[in-house]
DNA sequence: ACGCCTTATTTCAAGATGTGATTTAACTCA
DNA sequence: TGAGTTAAATCACATCTTGAAATAAGGCGT
């Protein structure tokens, strides 16, 4: 009984948040309720200051209606990303527009899990003052990870690239302070921030593919993020493209990964042009490679947009999805240059059908979405409650 | 508010359904509803016919409690299969078990659509007479096609191994019968079947990874088919695993299928052992391989198996699933033989975490239950809609 | 300026449903 | 046979949705 008051409100609440300002007589319409319902249910928002009205719009001739909002300042969100070499911390309103940042810098995480959960807890102390917002506003605190996130009978982090095997993050972070926490895979949240606010608003089925210095990928399917039987989903880097090819660094050979992760291209490039392996800056590497006018250059490039435009086809057959969004550093460097090149080769290994189903675009919200989607975790939770604290959403006592 | 009763009933009837019989005390602890509102509900279904006492069972010193089940009387269900060289029609009562078949073998169904629905419309007229079920008591028609389903404005099947290029199947049935109509890809029917009474069971997570003479794959994901944008997922077989490698009949290259498909297993085989080509029986060139003791034999399977388990250890990287369950006539001959050995390529090409919480194991009914998995989508809805004819299940005229 | 018309929103009176408490049913065991 | 025990049904009540009717708030014509 309360549940379906519950799931009135998040419908409404949903609403107004994704598709923007509504009328209550247009709500009925696009919400399937009845009018007497959305007034009911509205009626309630607005006196929980989670919806406010927000000017009339005059009809020809009859009772001009009253448009509707989510009130942004009504509550606060708290956003982290926790990269392989930072820390970023950012609060935002509940319309996820930014109020305060707070960044640190790290050689490594590795085997540093204390030391991450210190910089967070200073970050948001931090930022809570910078940005003014009084503590009791916030919602709770979302978490991006470099890893995979295991949520047994406690949430714990596998990080293999930084030997984080196993960490308790949650609990540790739950010592420093008594927000509510979610915490998730950082590609998931990054793909989450697209699909709220960047290439992917108003697609159910998108698959964000991620190209850094790894490779990962994040599914969504009918409009809610795919985890998988243990949260291990999407692990596209690691799919075979080439028996026996390319060594690994997961020990397997022929991983995506290997071919167009960013150390893969640059290792091929110094192959086939004979240079000696060396510690780059990954990045100022890969935009000279780009910019290099070269043979070598061009063939490594080129094989690069066979590898990805393959990988996105295996993608394209397996989820068929409305929408495959390129991301990370190196993916957005990448397939600003290699993109038509990309499309054609995933036309030829995607199956026809499918393919016509998918747009391959670029992320629109750069690298540094993994903090705003993180704190879209906690938002989706209000959302879901109709605008309501729910149990997730309170904190331990009191 | 009718559909808060809707989904009550179709959670009990549900937990009826698929995990036998419960006392309605019982019931109340599983479904989460209180005992008054399950009394009710059970009540309901009970005069409804769909659930039925069956017997009791004594307790120590306290009211028996009566167990309840559903009553596999209450309705019957057909299930079509449609495959490249038969046509498949069987009649199922409620709780899927075969009441009578029929079957028509045909050399090819390539461009006969016409042909294809006559057999399944005598097929269903004989069916239900041999079943001797009243016509009334038929819940629905579920059909499962060689093909990809495209449900637009109109529901449309491209199968392009046998030439079918936006079939309206369901119009062509709908000429000559109004039953309910269910239609959905073979391999999609089948994988269904296995999820409720095969391999399946129980999982929410699985891929059934189907190798025939192609190679397709079914997702349930989070106890759903997932069906993608367009009905297109699950193209496993068109999944690239060797760039530039053996020529697929899809016009791409190094296509899974090429590989394992039994089509390709044979003609590597064949260029192995310097055989000539020529038109076989693959089934029993297949059987014959897998028994024959010689050096190219066993080469030709090693590599089958090492594709194969790449292709598995893909699936499992991507989708993380509790279950891989491999099927399909191919896949079971093949699998009896060298499921050891794939295990082990899998375990080599999938990351650590997500390959432990994988089991890979055969299809549990063969490769004959398309049409009954095709049968459960009927059921399904039935289900769904709380044991009660939905609109889905309604015959268009009274 | 006034009243009629149009459209949006609120109010109202059912009607439907879930729930906790209470009662009744059905059986065991001493 | 009666006390004890557990299952199922019943009841009174609170909650919610909803269609209809009432009310609010403007435009427009006269």
């Amino acid at each position: 009984m309360r549940d379906l008051r519950t799931s009135n409100r998040a419908r409404v609440l949903r609403r107004l948040y994704f598709d923007g300002q509504f009328s209550r007589h247009e709500l009925a319409g696009a919400t399937g309720l009845s009018q007497a319902s959305v007034s009911n249910v509205v009626g309630e928002l607005v006196e929980d200051q989670v919806v406010v009205e927000a000017g009339l719009v005059g009809s020809d001739g009859g009772r001009p209606r009253v448009l509707l909002r989510v009130n942004p300042d009504h509550a606060c969100v708290v956003g982290v990303d926790v990269g392989e070499t930072h820390v970023l911390v950012e609060v935002f309103d509940l319309t996820l527009r930014r109020l305060a940042m707070s960044t640190f810098q790290m050689d490594t995480i590795a085997n540093r899990g204390e030391a991450v959960v210190e910089r967070v807890l200073a970050g948001l102390d931090q930022c809570v003052q910078d940005s003014g917002v009084d503590p009791s506003r916030l919602l709770g605190v979302g978490v991006g990870v470099p890893g995979l996130v295991e949520r047994g009978s406690e949430l714990l982090v596998h990080a293999q690239t930084v030997g984080w095997n196993g960490v308790p993050l949650e609990r540790m972070l739950r010592a420093g302070t008594d927000l509510p926490l979610f915490i998730d895979n950082g590609a998931n949240t990054l793909g989450q921030a697209e699909m709220w606010f960047g290439a992917g608003r108003g697609a159910r089925n998108a698959v964000i593919a991620l190209i850094g210095s790894g490779v990962g990928a994040s599914v969504i399917a009918d409009g809610v993020p795919y985890r998988g039987a243990s949260g291990g989903a999407g692990e596209w880097g690691h799919t075979t493209l080439s028996l026996d090819g390319r060594p690994c660094r997961c020990g397997a050979n022929g991983c995506l990964e290997a071919y167009i992760g960013a150390k893969g291209v640059l290792g091929r490039h110094r192959e086939a042009a004979g240079l000696p392996p060396g510690i780059v800056d990954e990045e100022v590497a890969l935009r000279e490679l780009l910019a290099e006018d070269s043979r070598a250059a061009r063939e490594v490039l080129d094989e690069t947009a066979r590898y990805a435009g393959a990988g996105i086809g295996n993608l394209i057959n397996l989820f068929n999805p409305e929408r495959v969004i390129v991301g990370g550093w190196a993916g957005l460097l990448l397939g600003e240059q290699l993109l038509p090149a990309i499309r054609e080769v995933a036309a030829k290994h995607a199956l026809h059908h499918p393919y016509q189903q998918a747009k391959i675009k670029l992320c629109e919200l750069g690298t540094e979405s993994v903090a705003m989607g993180a704190a879209t975790l906690p938002v989706a939770e209000f959302l879901g409650a109709g605008g309501v604290r729910s149990a997730a959403l309170m904190r331990p006592t009191g």
